[in-house]
RNA sequence: GCGAAAGUGGCGAAAUUGGUAGACGCACAGGCUUCAGGUGCCUGCGACCGCAAGGUUGUGGGGGUUCGAGUCCCCCCUUUCGCACCA
């Protein structure tokens, strides 16, 4: 800083530096040092209120902050707000998941430890945070990668070991033989390693796993306990689990005392299977295979393949005859036992019976293998068919394609003309007798693998020892605390490389023994966050505050998440209910998914047909007078570029827009209300610079309302009596819009139309030039309405327009929303629509209270209907009152 | 293939219970203010016909229910998302 003082005389002081208009950094700096100068956001419980728990996903701290991030945390924001100001005691918290892969490919990248990266991206992200201005409670703030918070994890894993419903198993993994690391899908590319090109083996390995299966059934039905959960939200979860009902039955091996189980959800059509399929890793195939070197090749061809969804969907059905013969339980004929590449060993009893006539996957390895295929079921329509029309169906399933729906039962013996459900309960009574079957319940949902040969994660707390085992570390040497302090010096884990980190004693016995070097799957660590949360400082995960808080009254985040994340989450739920920790059924009573913040995407090709994507910030767009695009240019050199369509903001496609640089711009409160404007929270969003613009020319016209109504004479008080017909009408505009907005933040959350109503209202005030001390009373009315009910969405204008107003500096949450007067509400005059045959022809004023005859005496009278009705016979008129008046001639 | 959601002006969208389709915003056009404008204000803006008044038409396509359909029912098309050999 210079001491030079100011050349005297300078046009730099002016008189009374009154600040033009709306300064948003000025605003919004003096509302955040407000709110955390008086603690406005820390909460504690308050039995006297209803609580409300709002709590939006935890970011991953990637580094910077992105408008999907600003969109998911403003609508938090939002309704955190508004709830308070509804008088409800609300906690809104933070925190971050802060485990995961980026940061060891940055470590490997930037060559910085992994939890140095991240607790500096930390940092970062919770300062931008705070600039958006969100009434977080900050004291609640955790990062998973803490050992603080993890050890908690640590403990509740020994006690599900404990209770057997933690278990480890051999399981696949993609296996990087260069890298001699394991690799998740998602760095698997085209069957190769994504660092080392080379392809990828699959391996089987021991992992820790969690029986969420046990839950199966509970996580299903608690479904239909969750109205406030978006519906294809709850049905993706009911697929995921894939409850099937069905039949399990075993067939005895010829020349043996086996028996093969198998499982089917179709046990109408058992007289129609003609061979049996069995998984390349079924017991008997193995068994097999030990004496029958092409077997046990083909098994090991199997073996081999990508471990991806998409590279099976186009596998052929491939099969293999075992040489075993199985015996038809009713009709006592050998059937061949085949392996089958399409029969998985995780489901079922990794074996099937094989219907070609009515399952398609069995059909396709019949015709390979020339077996026989049967029709024994057929629709309703052929159920008293002619036989001719019969062998016409017949034909059609040997040819074309198997016959998979429901329908009856035919050459099937005593089950002849039985439907489904009389066959399902004949077949199950008579194999339950026999000791041979049971009806039977599969789910899809497998058990959670929580094991990743992964650094940067939360240690699974287990010793092995070369005498007693897998040993889990006792609970008062919790927590096993991660280095961080470590040098990545390829791809593998440095504590998988650091023998001095693994060695320990065994706690059973004492002797030499190993830490587990694997980590757990981040879904851990966010399962449970949100009952940490209500709980800083605890010793134990929660204390006595948990019940207070829980359930998450609203929980906002991305759809992406609508089947993992919170399918482990209410899965942990249960599991800490079991445990003792928490109480109810279910962590959270509502949720939002909102959608993604989509862009308009920009490039220019090369020579040789290489895209170069251009930012839209970096680009010029020029239009028609229809509003069409007729050119986009860059704008750093002119050169033409093409429109690439509207995509999901990322990197790859450059058209990311980078929230602070718009909050730098515009200020915080245009950014969150643009995110709310746009589009409705569950819609995905559209970035539009235009549109930003358009949000900030509201603020200013807002700002320049409230300015020009305080130059004018005080407003007196409100003679409600005195009103004018004009300034009842205005009257009854705002509240109307205070009746909606409220209705539109608390039940419907649809905050676009929250928004559009209160641009309505101002275009409405702005209009009126009513000079009159009534009409100033209105205005200061409308005004004050208008800051409060626009503070849940741009909380800093709202705070500075109050005081502006004439309010001393106060904490906007905790003055009352403002509530509809049901008496301006009242209307005396309604406007009514006349329809002839249906079709607009007039509209009506009419008094509220007017009978069913003046209404139909006035539409008729209407000018326009009444040229219409000259000559024509009037049949009907139907009257809704209020609404419209319909002529039927 | 299976499941779910959606399709409305040049664009984002609104229409909450079957009752005046297109609120609100963007873009565009015309005008005013300004020395100037990436400012502010006013006006217009679904399409077609018309100077206008007004008329006709219009919510992906086809059918239906109804006095009345963007909304309900049936068939079809398209898009997005999820799952994908689950017996």
């Amino acid at each position: 800083m210079s001491d030079t003082p100011a050349p005297s005389g300078s046009s730099r002081e002016p008189a009374a530096p009154e600040p033009a208009g709306y300064q948003p950094a000025a605003v919004e700096a003096a509302a955040r040092r407000y709110w955390s100068e008086i603690g406005a956001f820390e909460v504690v419980e308050d039995p006297s209120r209803p609580k409300f728990y709002c709590l939006s996903m935890l970011p991953y701290p990637s580094g910077a902050l992105h408008m999907g991030h600003v969109r998911n945390y403003t609508i938090g924001d939002v309704i955190s707000r508004y709830q308070r100001m509804t008088g409800k005691n609300v906690v809104q918290p933070m925190g971050w998941d802060a485990f995961g892969l980026p940061a060891e490919n940055a470590a490997i990248k930037n060559k910085t430890a992994p939890g140095k990266w991240t607790r500096a991206n930390i940092e970062h992200m919770r300062v931008q945070l705070q600039m958006m201005g969100y009434a977080i409670d900050w004291t609640r703030e955790l990062a998973t990668c803490d050992p603080d918070y993890y050890v908690h994890e640590q403990r509740v894993f020994v006690r599900l070991l404990a209770k057997g419903m933690a278990y480890r198993k051999s399981s696949v993994v993609n296996w990087d033989p260069v890298d001699q690391t394991v690799l998740a899908n998602e760095q698997v590319v085209d069957g190769r390693g994504w660092r080392s090109g080379a392809l990828v083996e699959k391996r089987e390995i021991p992992q820790w796993f969690l029986k969420i299966t046990d839950y199966a059934q509970e996580l299903l039905d608690g479904l239909d306990a969750l109205p406030g959960w978006p519906e294809p939200v709850k049905t993706m979860q009911r697929n995921w689990i894939g409850r099937s009902e069905g039949l399990e039955l075993a067939f005895d091996v010829e020349g043996t005392d086996d028996r093969l189980s198998v499982f089917t959800t179709r046990p109408d059509t058992l007289m129609g299977a003609t061979f049996l399929s069995i998984a390349g890793e079924h017991p008997l195939a193995l068994r097999a295979a030990a004496a029958d070197p092409d077997l046990a090749a083909f098994l090991a061809d199997l073996k081999r393949g990508g471990v991806s969804e998409a590279e099976l969907e186009t596998q052929v059905k491939r099969g293999r005859d075992t040489g075993l013969r199985a015996i038809h339980p009713i009709t006592g004929e050998a059937l061949p036992i085949y392996v089958a590449s399409f029969v998985l060993m995780s489901y079922g009893t990794g074996a099937v019976m094989a219907v070609p006539g009515h399952d398609q996957r069995d059909w396709e390895l019949a015709k390979a293998k020339d077996l026989p295929i049967r029709l024994v079921i057929v629709p309703d329509e052929l159920r008293h068919a002619p036989p001719d029309a019969v062998e016409k169906l017949r034909r059609r399933v040997t040819e074309e394609g198997a016959f998979t729906e429901r329908g009856w039962l035919v050459s099937s013996g005593q089950y002849d003309g039985m439907d489904f459900q009389q066959a399902l309960d004949a077949l199950a009574t008579r194999f339950e007798a026999e000791g041979r079957g049971a009806r039977r319940v599969n789910y899809r949902l497998r058990d959670w693998g929580v094991s990743r040969q992964r650094y940067w994660g939360c240690p699974i707390p287990v010793i092995h020892c070369a005498a007693c085992g897998a040993v889990p570390v006792p609970e008062d040497q919790l927590p096993v605390v991660l280095p961080e302090d470590v040098a990545f010096l390829g791809v593998q884990s440095p504590i998988k490389a650091d023998p001095d980190w693994r060695r320990t004693l065994c706690p059973r016995c004492g002797g030499p023994a190993e830490r587990e070097t694997d980590t757990f799957d981040t879904f851990m660590e966010s399962s449970w966050y949100y009952a940490r949360y209500t709980s800083p400082g605890a010793s134990d995960m929660v204390d006595a505050r948990v019940d207070h808080w829980l359930p998450v009254d609203q929980y906002i985040g991305g759809i992406e998440h609508a089947i993992l994340h919170l399918l482990y989450f209410r899965f942990y739920h249960k599991l800490l209910r079991d445990m003792g920790v928490v109480k109810g059924d279910e962590p959270a009573t509502n949720l939002l998914t909102q959608g993604m913040v989509v862009a308009e995407t920009f490039y220019r090709e090369d020579a040789s047909g290489e895209r170069e994507w251009i930012n839209p910030a970096d680009v010029d767009i020029e239009r028609d007078e229809r509003g069409r695009i007729l050119r986009a240019s860059a704008r750093s050199d002119g050169g033409r570029v093409s429109v690439g369509g509207i995509e999901k903001m990322a990197k790859s496609k450059n058209n990311g827009v980078d929230p602070q640089s718009m909050v730098d711009k515009y200020g915080a409160d245009t950014v969150r209300l643009f995110s709310m404007f746009a589009a409705p929270p569950e819609q995905s969003l559209e970035w539009s610079e235009a549109g930003v613009e358009g949000m900030a020319r509201f603020l200013r016209r807002l700002w320049a309302q409230v300015e020009r109504h305080m130059a004018g004479a005080a407003a007196p008080a409100l003679d409600v009596a005195s009103l004018t017909a004009g300034q009842k009408t205005l009257r009854r505009q705002l509240h109307e819009t205070i009746q909606k907005v409220g209705d539109d933040y608390g039940r419907r959350h649809s905050f676009n139309t929250a928004i559009a109503a209160l641009m309505e209202l101002l275009n409405h005030v702005s209009k009126s030039d009513d000079a009159s001390p009534n009409g100033r009373a209105l205005r200061q009315e409308a005004l004050e309405a208008i800051v409060l009910l626009l503070n849940p969405i741009t909380p800093h204008a709202s705070h500075a327009l109050r005081q502006r107003l004439g309010h001393a500096e106060t904490l906007l949450e905790d003055v009352p929303f403002p509530r509809p007067d049901a008496a301006a509400l009242e209307r005396d005059a309604v406007t009514l629509a006349v329809q002839v045959n249906g079709k607009l022809r007039g509209t009506i004023e009419a008094a509220v209270d007017a009978s069913r005859e003046a209404l139909e005496a006035m539409a008729l009278a209407e000018p326009h209907v009444a040229v219409l009705l000259q000559g024509k016979t009037v049949r009907k008129v139907i009257v809704v009152p209020g609404k419209i008046v319909n002529i039927v001639v």
